[in-house]
DNA sequence: CTAAATTTTCATTTTTTTTTGAAAGTTTAA
DNA sequence: TTAAACTTTCAAAAAAAAATGAAAATTTAG
């Protein structure tokens, strides 16, 4: 397969499994486009490669930012922002990790655990079936969480890295 | 809080949370709905407690079911079918994980193999960006993919199961 | 076999999400 | 300070996803 044909399957690929875990198509397009590109892109690049609006190509340029996933580079000499993305997987897997735990992970926990505190008739199967089904999601989402700390705080790679090893 | 008001917003959180996650948010407030429910409930009950139409609770219920998260029963002398949902988190966990494994990391991988054969000069930099980035993440991808296949296959919850006994 | 009960389908409508693009805002070189 | 270069915003449009509901299909009791 030629290069140019790669890259296209590539960036498809990419933004097909963002939207399928609920991350926009094009934002994870314009991830892909840059993981794939040796040197920082402007935003006229983007919208070119990827035929996309400029505002379109600015927020989710912007957005990639807010997911640690991209950074803004100046370069000497010219006015136009360049971008760049994070190639390493293992920081990329981290950064989303990352993300998502506090954007959804911490605010589910939060609910849960005032609903984990309903009151009721304990002879009362409706109330004992919420109460054990959201107290046991509760001890799992706190599991993950406790998880995902220390995989997080890990500087090395504990999880994708060595455990995967044990298996092979 | 009262059991109704927590209900209400247990749906609304699961629903909440399966939509960021891909998961059409009626699906997840089904599902929500039957997790809770001690009895197995008719299309009828489900269309009422959720404010749905027949059409939307038949496809959700047949979807659910695909994903391994709700059996249909029959009663006795009731000709209506009953749809019940698995209440135990580790195995709705394993369900989910095992769904989505072959519904996107299966596929994500062959193309990945694909696309980690490009050809290409390796003096290019964007080739060699290219390559680069596609064989760390199918490295990646497969080790996920090995992974699941050991927690999965692991008839003990190694993961979640054990480790939540640690936290009770 | 018949007809009532129940389930399924799917063309159409509604809702939600995403994108556009032009105007407003900002920055910087001179 | 000015004006060109560049970035950001956001109301409106377009596209995509989800929901409706009535008709068709299926099932089963008698």
């Amino acid at each position: 397969m030629e290069l140019a044909e790669a890259k296209l399957k590539f960036i498809e690929a990419w933004g097909k499994l963002g939207s399928e875990w609920g991350i926009n198509r094009t934002m994870a397009q314009v991830h892909a486009l840059l993981m794939i590109s040796p040197e920082a892109l402007t935003t006229e690049e983007v919208m070119a490669e990827l035929s996309i609006s400029r505002g379109n190509a600015n927020m989710t340029l912007r957005d990639l930012i807010d997911w640690g996933l991209v950074e803004k580079q100046h370069k000497t000499g010219e006015r136009k922002e360049f971008f760049y993305a994070e190639k390493d997987v293992w920081t990329i897997a981290r950064r989303v990790a990352e993300e998502r735990k506090k954007r959804e992970l911490t605010p589910i926990i939060k609910i849960l655990d005032q609903l984990a505190g309903v009151d009721g008739d304990a002879k009362d199967p409706a109330y004992k079936t919420f109460k054990t089904t959201v107290t046991d999601i509760n001890k799992l989402a706190n599991n993950v969480n406790k998880t995902l700390d220390t995989m997080l705080k890990a500087e090395e790679n504990w999880f994708f890295g060595s455990i995967l090893k044990v298996f092979k």
